[in-house]
DNA sequence: CCCGGTCGTCGAAGCGCTTCGACAATCGGA
DNA sequence: TCCGATTGTCGAAGCGCTTCGACGACCGGG
């Protein structure tokens, strides 16, 4: 038997070397760790003791096939590099923070295996529950996910919330936001500078909700709104936007989506005669970090990527406690204005 | 017992399960997997089709428990938001789909957790190995990395690798072939703006690399070379670059190592009066896809992040699998020539 | 025709942990 | 003073898998 082939260690010690050495039974050892049964202070110190002492660490997989928990999340990403990066990264560093707070581990899983790879994850029961990403109206996850013996949060807003638990900021209100700004200022006709197309026709919800909600405030505010998606990339910003201007000379601010396209557009106003923000207003809805970099600072509407992967582990947390939660939870946007909306539109400014 | 205690289903099914319905021994079924002993071709057909009737999938941590290999692979990311962002995503990216293929999973782990994170996860049997991302020349990690139980591998270089397995790109070849570049062009004074200083101020291996690359080509090629931090944000790229040239009015081409400065120090540059390529040359260390967005498009030495991954990736299983790899991989730099180079330095255009 | 080798399969012994039931000891209330 | 709770601890039964040794069946060579 295994004590008796020689040395107990220079191998990790088991829970069996510290019940030995604190003169208890594993048992108890495993009741200390767990704190599931009470145990006198003094068993608890001694156990303790010896735990630091023998340096012991619990096997994962002999707990997680005996407690029947892993104390690991999924956490499924889109790694197609370029898009939004920033924030899946802000958003993943939020997830791998708190779950570590709820003394779990994230297990990293990347879009493309699709559905097989959630499966694969949940079946093994490599993992306790599954977190994912990069959600579209009409994913091809999100019946698996229904099914799955596991709890999940999705991130994002698919077409069918329903029996699902999702997390987001209410692009919707966002939009919304940002146009009731501009119009506040006098605007009268302001374009939405999106997502890529791609996203669009890839029926990513972010996209379609924002863009939905510039469309009513403008119509609420009485004001004209254009919707063009953008290309990422210098060339394809400053084409979008020379073109844009060429058509349509009156457009007087502009929402921009496109996080990569802040930088470009804030560049290439200026080459087309347009100061920021005398001649043209921009509000963006990107990362806090990106709008206060730019020059001049953007105002904006920050996606809260932290507090989105925060209350995401949150949510999960509650269902592997089988507490119930909401189906839906939108997070309110919240519009900081900076140096590129300081000014009343040119029209407003006519009369004086 | 657990067979009489109602359906034998609703709950996954376990290897004896399968090994019931197709009527063999459990260990037949363990050796149908794991293809470590010879099993009969009708026999393991037999097996096969009862795991997909039942929809089989192996407990992890059992497997883990009884075969001490988790199958698993720490992932220590920086996820510092800001930094070189988009080149860690690729890497991750790169590191998930190959670990995959070695049918592994990857956890994801922060350098905030610092040693502590690592010693848990080996310690715990979580992983079976560990890839280090971000190592500082003085990393504290590293002689804990030494000591381990199990198998890491680094992207990036410590100042002492031996006893360590390294991977990284030769970034002091790659800003030497920078500067060997532009003195072929003719230029006579180079300057490197760099990463920000907090990056050099932390040890931060590739950023001192590089810089020594830059000097020591510069000092081969009698060629003139500034080196300075560069901060990031629009803002403070704007600032350093401004006073550079004002202070260094003959500098005629940069070295752009940080990859957040390229689009700001492009969109600068102009409007100092500098145009790019003819007043001033540009050379970048940055992913190609940001090469190729600019404007104009960058002559650039790519960080192969996605190639670090997958060596980084293979190494380590070889390690896992007890073979010797070398401690040190570095990988060669290719500098693509684009229309930031493009024409001879001012210069060397004089006499025309 | 016999014997040493393969081949294919089985049974059983763990792997290191959690958790349940049992039980002695102690406590407080009537 | 007695009894039912409560508290603290223990032993043992798994959790689902891998792996080792055993063993019958079958093979080919001398």
């Amino acid at each position: 038997m295994s004590a008796a082939r020689g040395r107990p260690s220079a191998e990790q010690p088991t829970i069996a070397d510290v019940a030995r050495h604190a003169g208890v039974a594993v048992s108890t050892v495993s009741y200390v760790l767990s704190g599931k049964r009470a145990i006198s202070e003094v068993t608890r110190n001694r156990v303790l003791a010896s735990i630091r002492l023998l340096g012991y660490h619990p096997h994962a997989g002999a707990r997680s096939l005996a407690s029947r928990r892993a104390n690991v999340i999924a956490l499924v990403l889109p790694l197609r590099a370029g898009m939004q990066v920033p924030v899946v990264m802000q958003f993943a560093m939020a997830v791998v923070t708190t779950a570590r707070r709820f003394d779990h581990d994230v297990l990293l899983v990347t879009s493309d295996e699709g559905p097989a790879g959630l499966r694969r994850v949940a079946a093994t029961a490599l993992v306790d529950g599954v977190l994912v990403m990069d959600v579209e109206l009409d994913d091809a996850r999100v019946p698996l996910l229904r099914e799955l013996a596991r709890p999940s949060v999705l991130i994002g807003l698919p077409a069918d919330a329903t029996g699902l638990t999702c997390v987001d900021l209410d692009f919707r209100r966002a939009g919304w936001a940002c146009v009731a700004h501009l119009a506040g200022l006098g605007h009268r006709r302001v374009a939405l500078l999106g997502a890529p197309s791609a996203v669009y026709d890839r029926g990513t919800g972010f996209a379609h909700r924002t863009r939905a909600g510039v469309v009513e405030a403008a119509a609420e505010h009485g004001v004209d709104a254009l919707t063009l998606p953008c290309e990422e990339g210098a060339v394809a910003v400053r084409a979008a936007l020379t073109d844009l201007l060429e058509r349509h000379p009156d457009v007087s601010a502009l929402v921009v989506q496109n996080e990569a396209a802040v930088g470009p557009v804030l560049a290439t106003l200026p080459t087309l005669g347009r100061r920021v923000p005398r001649d043209v207003s921009v509000v963006a809805v990107c990362p806090d970090q990106f709008a206060e970099q730019a020059s001049p600072m953007l105002t904006a509407v920050p996606v809260p990527a932290e507090e989105i992967g925060t209350q995401a582990v949150s949510l999960l947390m509650r269902k592997l406690g089988d507490e119930a939660v909401p189906e839906v939870t939108l997070l309110e946007p919240r519009l900081t204005v900076r140096d590129s909306t300081t000014v009343p539109a040119p029209a407003a400014r006519v009369g004086r």
